[in-house]
RNA sequence: GCCGACGUAGCUCAAUUGGCAGAGCAAGCGCCUUGUAAGCGCUAGGUUAUGGGUUCAAGUCCCAUCGUCGGCUCCA
């Protein structure tokens, strides 16, 4: 896949303009509290930067203010942007009194970290970059001065603790995010896309459109759903379901608790347990709430008996309850919810399938998210860092990897590497999709296990009469029912297209002489398969279709004595274009035509 | 879990420096019989998240708990 050349962002000007602008505001930030800050790193990010501090006091949003205005006096300075090239010495002697820049300095020394984490050669030079009374260590670049920062096009956004080094044993700091701009209008265009983005909350349309609920006497990240809400996850669970059957894909069922052991056996135990909900203990017997399918779709296969290599691929697919205990502050509407609903699958395959099953993956998340319109998205090669949770067994990791990433080039897939990223137990192709608004979720997933299978004595009989450790592919294509229809709302703004939308037409009578017909026209609708519903409310026919129109429903359908007498309804769309008068069966083609369309 | 902000009717929001808790929408009832984004009237709706405290007096000030939000951490 031809790639494209793209200029890299931290060469951009806005990159320098970010930049420069954490360093304004570090300045502000100084100056505000009278020199008593340390600070600590600052670099730009998308869409802004933020810069981090230790502070004698919180600040609050009602601080904001007050910096931006002493960030726009420095820019009306016009201050140069001092480079400085210093010795390791000069380095220390300057941040004598600041802890975070000395420990940056010996980092930088034995060619450690840079500020931003990433790796960087042995023993950079170390640079200062100095703008009226503050001095920062950095690499750089800069603008030249202040005054290329236009002072109406930035603005601070919010403050938020955060951990030094980003290690939640270290000590919390307060980091004050912002955003930048060229110009005014760019500034202004992005505050839109942030309202845009805050209107399309799938919390907020979730309860406008009356989806689903979450309760304090249910319990946090535990959403209730309402029937509306019900219907649409079971569209989508229908979609995948079928798909995956038309792909070869078998479905099972494996329950909602399992015993403590098994996880203790496949590895999730000592990785998860504190993200499990607490046992159940009954005698000599512990339970827990089954976190994931793995353990159990592998355990399954064994006791199925024993297979042959002619049995295999074996494709288990589940839409599995799954109960996960993540932090309270982790929480955040259906996106990071406590019980979800995966669509899971295990592929059990001889290590020569590997690659064609991974191809059959890809063609089946493609169409899916096809089908959902998620036109743009790439592929994340998921690697494991130099430490943490991942199983030690080299030999096998690069048996994975290797097996994963000639999967991607034969696929012709484009993608990237992340480091750190991978499950404990092996490397994973994760699908980045984007939105309408440009965010990047994280979808799909297909992850290469040459791990777990072995631990839960999996087996098959080869072509050469002996008994093989089968791999295992773990795959998702929407990942959980939950998140996905978070996304969901968001990317269609809740109009959904018309196969998935809960109630697909709106019958409104004029009258209530009408009422009669428009039953019998909503019978017969339903009798074609679809979904429909009427509004036999007191209300004029103008305040029915407001509120159609404001819960997205794709047809409105109007009724009234001339469209009785021909036998049809009058057809507005949920844009408010009004199609005119048709007939009964018209008015069913065109509506199937658009679910078979996918619109 | 950590840092910060917030929590008033089903929803969206008001309520001077502490001084009688309100509106719109939704709901219920009634009138109107309606032609493409809100017809009119009436009624009901609250232990101001929960529990303590300060005060003559607390939605408002203090403490704790719960929850939500913005981040951090984590995401099998």
């Amino acid at each position: 896949m031809a790639k494209q050349t793209v200029e890299r962002y931290e060469e951009t000007e806005l990159y320098r303009l970010r930049h420069s602008a954490a360093h304004v505001m570090a300045q502000a930030v100084v100056q505000l509290f009278a020199g008593d800050v340390r600070v600590a790193i600052g670099p730009p990010i998308e869409d802004g930067f933020y810069y981090d501090f230790e502070l004698p006091r919180s600040l609050t949003p009602d601080d904001l203010q007050a910096i931006e205005t002493g960030m726009r006096r420095i820019v009306l300075g016009k201050h140069p942007f001092v480079r400085r090239e210093v010795t390791a010495a000069e380095a220390r002697a300057e941040f004598g009194a600041q802890p975070y820049k000395l420990e940056l300095i010996d980092g930088l020394v034995s060619g450690a970290k840079a500020e931003a984490g990433e790796r960087v050669p042995a023993a950079p030079a170390i640079t200062f970059y100095t703008q009226d009374t503050f001095t920062d260590l950095c690499r750089g670049p800069h603008l030249e001065h202040t005054g290329q920062l236009n002072a109406q096009s930035f603005k601070l956004l919010s403050v938020a603790g955060a951990y030094w080094r980003g290690d939640e044993k270290n000590a919390m700091l307060q980091r004050v995010y912002g955003t930048a701009w060229r110009t005014p209008q760019e500034l202004k265009d992005y505050l839109w896309r942030l309202e845009e983005a805050r209107k399309r909350d799938h919390r907020k349309l979730g309860k406008e459109l009356g989806l689903f609920h979450f309760s304090e006497d249910i319990g946090p990240g535990l959403p209730l759903f309402t029937p509306k809400g019900e219907l649409l996850r079971h569209q989508m669970e229908t979609y995948v379901r079928e798909t995956q059957t038309r792909y070869g894909y078998q479905h099972v069922w494996t329950g909602h608790i399992v015993k403590e052991d098994l996880y203790k056996r496949s590895g999730h135990y000592e990785n998860y347990k504190d993200a499990m909900f607490p046992p159940m203990v009954d005698d000599n017997i512990t339970f827990r709430l089954k976190p994931m399918n793995c353990p159990s779709h592998m355990t399954l296969y064994r006791e199925m008996g024993l297979h042959s290599y002619r049995e295999l691929p074996m494709r288990f697919a589940e839409f599995a309850t799954l109960y996960r205990y993540e932090k309270s502050g982790e929480l955040s509407g259906l996106t990071r919810v406590r019980s979800l609903t995966q669509d899971d699958c295990h592929i059990f395959c001889t290590p020569e399938q590997v690659g064609s099953e991974f191809a059959l993956a890809l063609q089946l998340i493609t169409e899916i998210l096809n089908r959902y319109r998620f036109a743009d998205y790439r592929v994340r090669l998921s690697l494991r860092g130099t430490a943490g949770k991942y199983v030690q067994d080299p030999e096998k990791w690069e048996q994975a990897e290797a097996a994963l990433r000639t999967a991607l080039d034969v696929s012709g897939v484009d993608y990237y590497e992340a480091e750190g990223e991978a499950a404990f137990y092996g490397p994973k192709a994760d699908f980045m999709a984007r939105d309408v608004l440009g965010r990047e979720w994280q979808l799909s997933t297909i992850q290469v296990d040459f791990i777990q299978p072995a631990r839960l004595g999996l087996g098959y009989i080869g072509e050469d009469g002996r008994e093989h450790v089968p791999v295992v592919l773990h795959r998702a294509v929407t990942g959980s029912t939950e998140r996905f229809l978070g996304v969901l709302i968001e990317h269609f703004a809740g109009a959904f297209p018309t196969w998935l939308a809960p109630v697909q037409a709106l019958l409104v009578p004029i009258t209530d002489r009408n009422h009669g017909y428009c039953q019998k026209l909503a019978a017969s609708l339903s009798e074609a398969g679809l979904r429909v519903d009427w509004d036999g409310g007191v209300e004029r026919m103008n305040a029915k279709i407001r509120k159609a129109q404001l819960s997205k429903i794709p047809y409105i359908l109007v009724i009234g004595d001339r469209e009785e007498e021909q036998g049809g309804a009058a057809v507005r769309l949920r844009s408010g274009e009004d199609l005119g008068a048709k007939p009964a069966l018209e008015i069913i083609d065109l509506i199937l035509a658009a679910v078979a369309a996918g619109t």
